[in-house]
DNA sequence: CCAAGGCCTGAATG
DNA sequence: ACATTCAGGCCTT
């Protein structure tokens, strides 16, 4: 198997509080700050979020289908998806929806100072997630000042959710697919897409692929024809069906295949992570 | 069941 | 500069 490509990996999508200090990564996930160097040895907390456990031999060749993702997958052998705290894995696909990469980052940071513990990790300071309770306990208008805006709502009854035991984020792992979807559908300002990401991020669902602006187009563009992509407006009933395309096609790790095609297709047209 | 419009905000665009 | 558009949706009508 080839080496893990941190930096790819982080510059994907799917993580928001990592920066780079010298050589190594540092990214919080929940109450702790992970470090991953360019190379070698991952070990301890690490190596579980990097999901060193993967065989990415075999979801590679599972995924690889048509040469589009062949050659994603070429392009970014490296590419790797994390195992995220899931309670901030949620909260951050709620504040990204309507989102851009760059805000999210900003917000998400915000609400670590203002919320979450101070920790000093090899001479760095950071400010871990928020837990669950301290995010319950406040208000939306406070929320809101860290740019939430109308989803600073979301955010805190999500909180509220977790603190009080009405979804057991943990309890999903265990779940399959459709009925975790459920759950977490339930959570205000989660809808499928939201759903999706949390799940293939933090909730070991991979046939879990969130369906957005940007696989919509690469679907389209690279796939003309196979996907049932033609309404104007993505309701849950056609958000359902082109997923059951979507594992039908790619197979029970879909959710690898969006993630190398997202990879491949936001730098080839030079977006920003 | 489907389509349309509103929503906070800031970076990008003209 | 300043206005307008748009961004990795969700929810209500």
């Amino acid at each position: 198997m080839s080496e893990m490509d941190v930096d790819g990996s982080i510059n994907s999508g799917q993580v928001f509080l990592w920066k780079k200090i010298g050589e190594s990564w540092y990214g919080v996930d929940g109450q702790k700050v992970i470090r991953l160097d360019r190379e070698g040895s991952v070990s301890g907390p690490a190596a579980d979020f990097a999901r060193c456990d993967d065989d990415m031999d075999r979801i590679i060749k599972s995924i690889s289908k048509d040469t589009v993702v062949k050659d994603a997958v070429a392009k970014y052998p490296g590419l790797r998806i994390f195992r995220q705290d899931p309670f901030q894995c949620l909260i951050s696909f709620v504040v990204s929806s309507n989102s851009s990469i760059q805000k999210i980052r900003t917000c998400l940071d915000r609400l670590c100072r203002m919320y979450g513990d101070r920790l000093t990790v090899d001479g760095e300071e950071f400010f871990v997630f928020p837990r669950p309770e301290r995010l319950a306990g406040a208000t939306t208008g406070e929320i809101a000042r860290c740019g939430t805006g109308y989803r600073s709502g979301f955010v805190r009854d999500a909180a509220c959710m977790v603190a009080s035991g009405d979804i057991d984020l943990q309890e999903l792992r265990g779940m399959e697919y459709l009925h975790a979807r459920d759950a977490v559908c339930a959570v205000p300002g989660v809808g499928y897409k939201v759903a999706d990401c949390i799940m293939l991020f933090s909730l070991e669902k991979p046939e879990a692929f969130p369906i957005d602006r940007w696989t919509t187009r690469i679907l389209k563009d690279y796939y003309p024809g196979r996907f049932s992509l033609g309404a104007k407006t993505m309701t849950h009933r056609q958000y359902d069906r082109i997923h059951k395309e979507i594992v039908d096609y790619f197979g029970p790790h879909a959710g690898y295949a969006q993630q190398f095609l997202f990879k491949m297709e936001r730098e080839r047209l030079g977006r920003r992570w």
